[in-house]
DNA sequence: CAATTTTCTGAACACTGTTTAGTCTTGGCG
DNA sequence: CGCCAAGACTAAACAGTGTTCAGAAAATTG
């Protein structure tokens, strides 16, 4: 009998309905504009039936984050067409950096949203982590790149997961500095901002090229 | 008459008296906890006392991150002394970068809502970095650190205010990303995220040291 | 058709930030 | 001292929040 199966059908697409809704709220008004109320006004249901698609405000939030991962994917599929398919890893890796801060730049909410949320991001990352999903399939992308720039010899590292971490970092101190307004009185345009992400990957880069003269290891 | 300034001095102990109670209640039991009427029974008094020493809750709020930036200052004279009085501006580079890793892991909440929170950083610190307060003195001592490593020819560097903001970008970032969760599956431990942050400041101390070599300058 | 299961709603509850009318307390002055 | 004005403070209210739940509505079944 295939109507238990339409049912479950639109059961999802009420579910992807509601975290589009979010989606769009935070977008369009802000996090704070976004409410149980505000959500099922747009949907055009009751507030109480967002609880039968979803435990808490919490659960749902969650889900919002887990688009947003996928959407900065297509930021970066985007940035990488842009280097071009035949681009050395190092290239790729800035267009993963250019990718980030241009995500940031053009959803801030959305951004602050995925980062500055507390037990939602955490409980979730773990989960889709551990679970080997697409979610996080950004962070495996970065360190195979930065593998793949150790193993052209571009980039002289210990390992490559540090390195992604650390140029993660980097990107996502920048990034969320700027847009929560405390880099307004230094790095005043989206421009100028663009112009330091660059700066800033130069500055690890060189870090990170081989050389020939001794390292001076401190501690 | 000193009645007139008695009122005044116990009208401004009543105000600090509330910003420390909002503090204390973000550190012992987080954000969430944080209300108004929760901060009124810590003081012992009516909710509605508080407006008269407060605008808002985000002009509270901003009082509490104000005193934040401060207590972060008393952990980089701390960790500069642990350096010694002698050391060069490059271990005293390190020494703010260990500060600002150590002041987040033991004020993790409230190191989040410096950072976190939507317009208030934003509007008080533009104000505060106007008026060059002393709340934002953690920046320029690391812009004035980077440039006396710069003079002693540790550092070789475009312009100093940059390479802060990339360095504060490196630390920040981390540290953002591991007190909100999202590095939790790879930096397990307190130590092991200590560990991160050196190796990071590795990566940009070896960027920026001089070479003999040709720099290579992509775009 | 009636019966049952699923979906949905409206009102309620406890909480939030904020305002305001009214009540205490205090200091100044005759 | 007593009176009065000024200030500090409170209690109650308002509109908003997330969340729950008894019951209405709708859809599926026999």
């Amino acid at each position: 009998m295939g109507i238990a199966e339409r049912r479950e059908r639109e059961k999802e697409a009420l579910r992807t309905r509601i975290v589009e809704a979010a989606r769009d709220i935070i977008s369009d008004r802000g996090l704070d504009a976004l409410s149980m109320r505000s959500i099922a006004e747009r949907i055009e249901y009751s507030p109480g039936t967002i609880y039968l698609y979803f435990k808490d405000k919490e659960e749902l939030l969650g889900e919002v984050i887990k688009a947003g991962f996928e959407r900065m994917g297509e930021y970066i599929e985007e940035e990488l067409a842009v280097a071009g398919p035949e681009a050395d890893a190092v290239s790729q890796h800035r267009a993963l950096g250019r990718a980030y801060a241009r995500f940031a730049l053009e959803n801030t909410a959305y951004f602050r949203v995925m980062f500055e949320l507390p037990t939602v991001a955490q409980v979730e990352c773990v989960d889709e982590c551990r679970g080997g999903e697409g979610s996080m399939a950004s962070e495996n992308l970065l360190v195979e790149t930065i593998q793949r720039a150790m193993d052209a010899g571009l980039y002289q590292l210990e390992d490559a997961e540090t390195g992604a971490l650390i140029a993660w970092g980097l990107l996502h101190g920048l990034t969320s500095l700027y847009v929560s307004g405390h880099l307004a009185m230094t790095i005043p345009t989206h421009d100028a901002f663009l112009a330091l992400v660059e700066k800033a990957m130069d500055s690890l880069g060189s870090g990170w090229e081989p050389r020939e003269t001794a390292r001076p290891n401190g501690s």
